[in-house]
RNA sequence: GCCGGUGUAGCUCAACAGGUAGAGCGGUGGAAUCGUAAUCCACGGGUUGUCGGUUCGAGUCCGGCCACCGGCUCCA
C-alpha cells in the first residue's frame, strides 16, 4: 500500500517508486497509458517490456516517432497506416518515387532527433469534422475516419507530427532510443491490390541497447539456418532458373525425403489407409466436372494430346474418385481411405516462389477419405491424431490450428457449407483443441482445418490440412450401396499431414538447423581413419555398418584427424568412428557424437545397439 | 503479378571515380602418417545472369529480359 496523490500521472508514479523498463499499466484491471492520472483507492499494475501490451505500445510509438521523420523528410507523403507487429513495427506511406536504403539511414538520423527531443506524446479528443479539417491532406486516413462509427476520435500529437490513432503510446518519444529500420516493401493499400500501392517500411525497438542488439544477432543466427542456404550447403537440393518453382533434390536430399515417405507409408498403413497413385495429366472434362476449371484454373497448366485438351493436376481428388468409382461400393467398404502421394502441379505468380516452401510443383501427402455422415466426425478425429503424432512426437514442432471458413468464389449452396463448417469446428471442441479462425479461407470445394507449422524466422506455413466435401461427391455422382440395398452419396475427406513433402523438408532443414536425427541423416556414421594402418580395421567396421543397413561414409584420407573431423561436423553427421592404434589393438571404437564430441570407446555391437536406439528414438 | 533490392570462379567476397578480372575456402597433383573443429607446397578454374545501347574502351554508365532476395497480393 502506497499512498501518492490523486491525479499524479502513472508514468511519475513509477517514477517515484523508481520503477524503470515500464511502459503500460493496468488500473484495477484495465489497461491504460502511463500518461493517464491516479485515481482514487486505485490497484494499479505496471508492465514491463515483456509483457505484450508494453511491446505493443512501444512499436507503435516507434512508427509514430518514423512517420514524423519520414514527414519532415518528404513532406509530399501521404501517411497509412503504421501499426505493431511481431518483433516490431511498420508504417505504410504514400510515395511513389520509393525509398533508397540511403533514404532509411536519413530516416533514421532524423529519428534520432525526435528521439531526443523527447516530445511528449499528447492524446487528444478530436470530433468527426475537427479530425476532417486536420486531415483534410490525408486521403488514406480520411477514408479510416470514415469507417470510424463513433463521434469522436482520438488523435495522438508529439510536436509538430499528429496522426488519428486509437494508440495506446508510451508517454514521449524519447522512450524509443534503441531502434533500426530494417527494409522497405510495397504494400497495397489494405491490402487489396487494386488498391494503389504504398511504400512500406519494416523497423524494429527496445528498451535498451543490449535487447536490439540480441534481436539483431537472433535474426542473423536464423538467416544461417534458413533452408535455402542449408540446403545448398549440405548438398540436399538446388534451384535453377531452368525451372524456377520446380526444385531438384540431390542424393543427400533423396534419403531425407525416401525416409519421410517410409515412416508415412508405414503410419498410414497402421492407421488403416490404402495407396493409390492416378495420373499426372488428365483430360480438361474432368476439370470441369470437379469444379476446377471454374475455380481454379489460372492455378493450372494445361496441354493437348492428339488436339484433345488435357490440364496436369493440381491436386490429387479427382483421380481418387475415378479409383473409388471402380465397382461397386458397400457400406461395409466405408470409411474408404484412399492414400496418394501424388505430385501436382500449381501456377504461383512469379513473386512468391520462396524455396522448397512455396514451389510450382509438390509432392502431397495425400489421402482421400469417403464415409457416411455419421463417420465424419471419428474420422477427421483420428486425421488430428495423426497429425499430431507426427508433428508433436515424431519431429517435436510446435503447431497452430486454423479453421477457414466458405470462401467468396466457392461452389455449393449455403446450407452444405453451414453443416461441413459446423462438423469441422464441433470436433475442434470436442477434443479441446485451441484454433483460430480464417474467414474465407476455405477451399472452394469445403471448408477446413489447417495446421500451421512456424519456419526459422517465424513466418508460419501451412502443412497439413483436413477438409470436409460434400459437393465433389455429388459432382461425380458417387455412391455407396447401404444396408437396405439402397444407394447413399459418401462424404469425402481430403487430407495431408506433411502437406507438401517439399514444404516439410523445407521446414525440418530449419527445425533442425541441419543437423538432422539419426533416422534421417543423409550420412549417418562417418568413420575417420587416423593413419594409413588403420585403414583395413576401419573397412571391416565400415563393412559391419553398412550390413547393418546404415549410411556409412569412410574417410581414409591421408589427412590429419582434426581435419577429418571438422569436415565431418560441419557436415552435422551424427555419428564419427574414430580409428588408430589403440582401436586396432583393443579391438573396439572410439566415438564422437556429433553434439557431445568424445563420448569414448565403445565395443561394436554396444555402438551398433546405441545406433539402434538412436534410430528408433528419432531424436 | 506489383514495389524495392541483388546478380563477378563450385562457395564467400574484392576490383578507386569506366582503362580488357583477383583473394580465401573447396577441387586436382605432390609432400608430411599425424588422436578429437582447418599441415605445407604447387596447379587448374570466370563470354562478370542475359540481350542491346552509350563510349576509343563497360564488371563498372543506360535500357529490355531472366532469375534470386525482402515484402504485398495469392496458397501446400
Amino acid at each position: 500500500m502506497v499512498e501518492i496523490p490523486e491525479g499524479t500521472a502513472l508514468v511519475d508514479v513509477a517514477k517515484l517508486l523508481g520503477l524503470k523498463d515500464v511502459f503500460m499499466a493496468e488500473v484495477n484491471g484495465a489497461t491504460v497509458e502511463l500518461t493517464y492520472p491516479l485515481v482514487e483507492n486505485c490497484e494499479v499494475r505496471f508492465l514491463d517490456f515483456s509483457h505484450p501490451l508494453s511491446q505493443k505500445a512501444f512499436w507503435h510509438t516507434a512508427s509514430h516517432v518514423m512517420a514524423q521523420a519520414v514527414k519532415r523528410l518528404f513532406p509530399s507523403v501521404k501517411l497509412g497506416i503504421g501499426p505493431a507487429i511481431e518483433n516490431g513495427f511498420y508504417y505504410d506511406f504514400d510515395y511513389p518515387e520509393g525509398f533508397s536504403p540511403e533514404d532509411l539511414e536519413r530516416i533514421e538520423e532524423e529519428m534520432k532527433k525526435i528521439v531526443e527531443a523527447d516530445y511528449p506524446i499528447i492524446r487528444e479528443i478530436k470530433t468527426k469534422a475537427e479530425a476532417r479539417e486536420i486531415l483534410k491532406e490525408e486521403p488514406y486516413k480520411l477514408e479510416l475516419l470514415d469507417e470510424i462509427p463513433d463521434e469522436n476520435v482520438s488523435f495522438y500529437k508529439q510536436g509538430e507530427f499528429v496522426d488519428l490513432c486509437a494508440g495506446p503510446h508510451l508517454p514521449s518519444a524519447g522512450y524509443v532510443k534503441h531502434f533500426k529500420l530494417l527494409s522497405v516493401a510495397g504494400a497495397y493499400w489494405r491490402g487489396d491490390e487494386k488498391n494503389p500501392m504504398l511504400q512500406r517500411i519494416y523497423g524494429t525497438a527496445f528498451p535498451t541497447k543490449e535487447a536490439l542488439e540480441e534481436y539483431l544477432t537472433r535474426i542473423e543466427e536464423a538467416k544461417k539456418r534458413d533452408h535455402r542456404r542449408l540446403g545448398k550447403e549440405l548438398d540436399l537440393f538446388s534451384l535453377h532458373e531452368e525451372g524456377p518453382g520446380f526444385p531438384f533434390f540431390h542424393p543427400k536430399g533423396m534419403i531425407i525425403l525416401n525416409e519421410l515417405i517410409d515412416f508415412w507409408r508405414k503410419e498410414h498403413r497402421k492407421a488403416g489407409y490404402k495407396e493409390i497413385r492416378t495420373p499426372l495429366i488428365l483430360s480438361k472434362e474432368l476439370w470441369e466436372r470437379s469444379g476446377h476449371w471454374d475455380h481454379y484454373k489460372e492455378n493450372m497448366y494445361f496441354t493437348k494430346i492428339d488436339d484433345k485438351d488435357y490440364a496436369v493436376k493440381p491436386m490429387n481428388c479427382p483421380g481418387a474418385i475415378i479409383v473409388f468409382k471402380e465397382g461397386i461400393k458397400s457400406y461395409r467398404d466405408l470409411p474408404l481411405r484412399l492414400a496418394e502421394l501424388g505430385i501436382v502441379h500449381r501456377h504461383e505468380r512469379s513473386g512468391v516462389l520462396h524455396g522448397l516452401m512455396r514451389v510450382r510443383s509438390f509432392t502431397q501427402d495425400d489421402a482421400h477419405i469417403f464415409c457416411t455422415p455419421d463417420q465424419i466426425k471419428s474420422e477427421i478425429e483420428s486425421i488430428i491424431k495423426l497429425a499430431d503424432h507426427f508433428y508433436k512426437d515424431i519431429f517435436g514442432f510446435d503447431y497452430s490450428v486454423v479453421l477457414s471458413t466458405k470462401p467468396e468464389k466457392a461452389m455449393g449452396p449455403e446450407e452444405i457449407w453451414e453443416k461441413a463448417t459446423n462438423a469441422l469446428r464441433d470436433t475442434l471442441e470436442e477434443l479441446s483443441i485451441p484454433y483460430s479462425i480464417r474467414e474465407g479461407e476455405g477451399a472452394f470445394y469445403g471448408p477446413k482445418i489447417d495446421f500451421l507449422l512456424k519456419d526459422c524466422i517465424g513466418r508460419t506455413w501451412q502443412c497439413g490440412t483436413i477438409q470436409l466435401d460434400f459437393l465433389i461427391p455429388e459432382k461425380f455422382d458417387v455412391t455407396y450401396v447401404g444396408p437396405d440395398g439402397e444407394r447413399y452419396r459418401p462424404v469425402m475427406l481430403h487430407r495431408v499431414i506433411y502437406g507438401s513433402l517439399e514444404r516439410f523438408f523445407g521446414i525440418l532443414i530449419e527445425h533442425y538447423a541441419g543437423a538432422f536425427p539419426l533416422w534421417l541423416a543423409p550420412v549417418q556414421v562417418k568413420i575417420l581413419t587416423i593413419g594409413e594402418a588403420h585403414i583395413p580395421f576401419a573397412k571391416k567396421v565400415f563393412e559391419i555398418l553398412l550390413q547393418r543397413n546404415y549410411r556409412v561414409e569412410l574417410d581414409d584420407r591421408s589427412e590429419k584427424l582434426g581435419y577429418k573431423i571438422r569436415g565431418a561436423q560441419l557436415e552435422k553427421v551424427p555419428y564419427m568412428v574414430i580409428i588408430g592404434d589403440k582401436e586396432v589393438n583393443e579391438g573396439r571404437v572410439s566415438i564422437r557424437e556429433r553434439k557431445e564430441g568424445d563420448i569414448g570407446s565403445y565395443t561394436i555391437e554396444e555402438f551398433l545397439k546405441m545406433l539402434e536406439e538412436r534410430k528408433n528414438s528419432f531424436k
